[in-house]
DNA sequence: CAGTTTCAACTACTGCAGTAATATTACATG
DNA sequence: CATGTAATATTACTGCAGTAGTTGAAACTG
């Protein structure tokens, strides 16, 4: 069913409001966004209901407010919408794309340390490591 | 001056074949893109002009056609559109976007050993590498 | 219970991508 | 030089995101 869903800026905003609080009403998330973006509420609702037809967020109604809850996870949000430009942009070649992730002059000596330390907590495969030690 | 091109699928397919013949024509475009999507050449024209009003690809006129050329190269749109979905999805932090590009479960064996041998490959720092040596 | 407030619903407008039909321009050639 | 042809230009339509005004209904308040 769920296809892979691409979300636009705005729409992030308001996943990253729904996923840090769990749910949220059209007022809190208008409230919360008021500082970066000075939006109506209107266009909030808006937004959130085409969300909803796209089945990312649902809603209850408690006492004649909607709350809003995601109904996908933020992984689920990134891994799709970082699959698609795997896709796009290196034909679904991932060590490419890190490649070209590490390569960007703007990464610090210390994120690929970060990187090679995950690479090495992710290396040893669960069945190799098993019987590396005997 | 030149922003931060996100391209679409069809923008970055034309891309492509100008990235590949360093210049095309609309019709060689058209033909190119036939069997994939059989896309009329007034659509091709106007995704064209459209990419040239965005100063991402320029023409010039050659005995009554219009020859395309891209302006900008597939590394830097690669750049800026890796660079968008970081900021995006990652707040910026490269590390974390890589540790979710290897834990997605689609990567190979192959394909992570060919990230660490990139990695290694790179980790010796170019001003380190001169004065560690003495 | 009437007035006010608070929401959501509805409607609508802009801008851009995709799509393509139609109009226009200019060249070649009989 | 008239005309067919090939190419671009113009125009337009759909769909979706962003944006917001207006309306309607429910709830609170006195």
């Amino acid at each position: 069913m769920s296809e892979s869903p691409q979300l636009t800026e705005l729409q992030l905003a308001l996943m990253r409001i729904l996923w840090d609080r769990h749910s949220a009403t059209v007022v809190e998330i208008t409230e919360e966004l008021r500082p970066s973006r000075g939006l109506a509420q209107t266009t909030i609702a808006t937004v959130l209901s085409r969300l909803e037809k796209r089945g990312i967020v649902r809603h209850e109604t408690q006492s004649r407010q909607f709350v809003y809850y995601p109904t996908v996870t933020e992984p689920e949000v990134r891994h799709s919408m970082v699959g698609e430009l795997t896709e796009r942009l290196f034909a679904g070649d991932v060590a490419e794309f890190v490649t070209h992730l590490l390569s960007s002059r703007d990464v610090s000596a210390g994120e690929i340390a970060k990187v090679k330390a995950m690479i090495a907590a992710r290396t040893p495969k669960p069945e190799e490591d098993s019987h590396a030690r005997r």
